[in-house]
DNA sequence: CTGAAAGCGCTTACAG
DNA sequence: CTGAAAGCGCTTACAG
């Protein structure tokens, strides 16, 4: 492997000229930087980045954290993850991938090592323990999710709020006025995922605006009991004309349950729903519904922890809690009712 | 941040000698021992990664390489990632993820700035253009898959064509003698992904040497061409009495395409699959299947990686290519029939 | 058993 | 505009 002093040499210059146009932070004569640039391609050179490392104190690296709670849809976890690595690396920076089961010690362990510039954390529960090791590791951080309160960490999310609020006005627009709500699992509020809190929340609320009736279907813990339990609340749906739902796996199994029950969206049943929308092109979900936005999530975030990492010392920064907007793909899967009697508009 | 030079100061010792309790390389007396690391303790020092890495030219950490084809199942990628990553931990090493499109750019600037110790390639493919990058770059490396020649790189993953004999048999001893095969799409077959053509080929032998009539059904290209062709396919079964399934979204959409045709599994039909097992896991798809061993594959991987990694500059070892044996999960979705009628065994 | 010195491969004030 | 020197924080022969 060529050093910077194999360059210089074969270039007939000094190291440190070498290294001026390899960081491009001083000027050099474009004579000297051509036999330099010469050298450097002859001798495949390419800087060590170890040695820069501890020579500039960045590593140009950032650390991912995922916590694999075992409740969650982890394939759903993916596409953030491979979002980020994109996003990192149009910045110039790698991305170090920690999903160990301790979540705190990891965050311990690459921050005093010094491997990390920054550090993203993904699916953030409310109280997080990972907050404080950050906290206390004192290194720039973004969270991808929003806690009810972040600790002054910046934080990007989907607005989840919005995008329920979207999704039953949506129904109700169609003239929906009695609908059965899937939800995520009660351990998962539990847990303390605040996406599942603030589209619970605000999608009650919405309906409860509107004068719409909303049933909730906690969807069971065990992931075996979810056919049946699909199976049961489509059963006994009583009046509703519509489904929303918010929970990957129902999401994915609802078409066998409304199969099952003879029943055919739109013109039995209509459905929206949120869930990712990368499983869903795979999977070919037919259910309108919010885009689950990972690219522009990763962005968001790798903007945000750049903002930070490359802040000076003295700067003060606000912190920036963003909210992503909701976009809905619109599958045909609602369709127009009356609202007095709930049949279907023929 | 303390450096090893504070730790020497507290303690009244030289920077050496703190070393070689960090590395424990050399013998120490327990009294110095104790009173350096209680100056470790008091100081919260932790060592500098980077400077390590550049004293011992080993950086510890491992680069993980996903070429994000589009073709594939993405989500299905997740298990492996992160059961490589939990291996690597627990041999010391950190991961590094590459999934950029340029995967063999990404293999060159990893390896070029001495970012990795190692790498791991994931979905490979035959005459996979990361492999000739890879053999240039030098470094270790093993892949998670195995091409129809890895050349000289050490592979590890599940043997399909083994997985593909042991379910074929499954159905045959069940008296099953007329199968559709529902097997990965032409673009997955044409993309050279070797255990698509493993499976298959494997299949196909298996059933002509046990004089089993096999219908191959391609899945579509196109995702959202695949629940139609899942219901042609099973209408136009003809007598066939089982369905055996190599695709991961089609193992996901059988359950509806089959309920939409009113048939049972097993009462009308037979159904065995080989499809991640953590997605089949969490939809809790109902039928017998293989699993996909991602932690045993990954811990293969880092082992053999690690192997290379640690080995002498003069050992000269062999390479290692290591399909691991596949198990079986029965879940009832195997009916017995009489071979001759072709009807189900009341 | 411990320490002084050199070296890993860079960058960065500081002179000139 | 270029170079000599010091320094980043470790490890590792080599003496003693």
């Amino acid at each position: 492997m060529a050093t910077i002093g194999d360059v210089a040499r074969e270039a007939g210059v000094s190291r440190s000229t070498v290294s001026s146009v390899l960081t491009g932070r001083k000027f050099v004569t474009p004579e000297t930087r051509e036999r330099i640039e010469q050298a450097i391609e002859k001798l495949h050179f390419t800087v060590n980045s170890g040695a820069r490392a501890l020579a500039t104190s960045r590593t140009m690296v950032i650390g991912v954290v995922v916590q694999l709670h075992g409740l969650e849809f982890s394939p759903a976890l993916a596409p953030f993850v491979f979002a980020l690595a994109d996003a990192a690396r149009d910045a110039g920076y790698d991305v170090l991938m920690l999903s160990e089961a301790d979540a705190v010690g990891a965050i311990r362990r690459v921050t005093r090592t010094r491997r990390v510039d920054g550090m993203v954390l993904l699916n953030i529960v409310d109280d997080d323990p990972r907050l404080p090791a950050l906290e206390a590791s004192g290194v720039p951080a973004v969270l991808l999710g929003m806690p009810r309160d972040s600790r002054g960490v910046d934080a990007v999310d989907l607005d989840f709020a919005a995008a329920a609020r979207r999704l039953v006005q949506l129904l109700h627009a169609h003239g929906h006025r009695d609908v059965l709500f899937l939800r995520w699992s009660p351990a998962m509020f539990a847990a303390g995922h605040s996406f599942v809190h603030r589209f619970n929340d605000a999608a009650l609320a919405q309906a409860a605006e509107l004068g719409m009736r909303v049933t909730p279907v906690d969807c069971p813990d065990a992931a075996e009991d979810l056919p049946g339990a699909l199976a049961d609340a489509v059963r006994d749906r009583g009046d509703a004309t519509a489904v929303l739902v918010h929970d990957e796996a129902a999401a994915v199994l609802l078409p066998t349950a409304l199969h099952d029950a003879g029943l055919r969206v739109p013109d039995d049943l209509s459905v929206v729903s949120l869930h990712s929308s990368d499983l869903g092109r795979v999977l070919s979900l037919p259910y309108t519904s919010v885009e689950s936005e990972a690219v522009r999530i990763a962005q968001g975030a790798i903007a945000a922890l750049l903002r930070r990492m490359t802040a000076a010392p003295d700067d003060e920064l606000g912190v920036v809690l963003e909210l992503l907007p909701p976009r809905i793909t619109d599958r045909g899967s609602v369709r127009a009712v009356t609202p007095d009697r709930g049949a279907p508009v023929r």
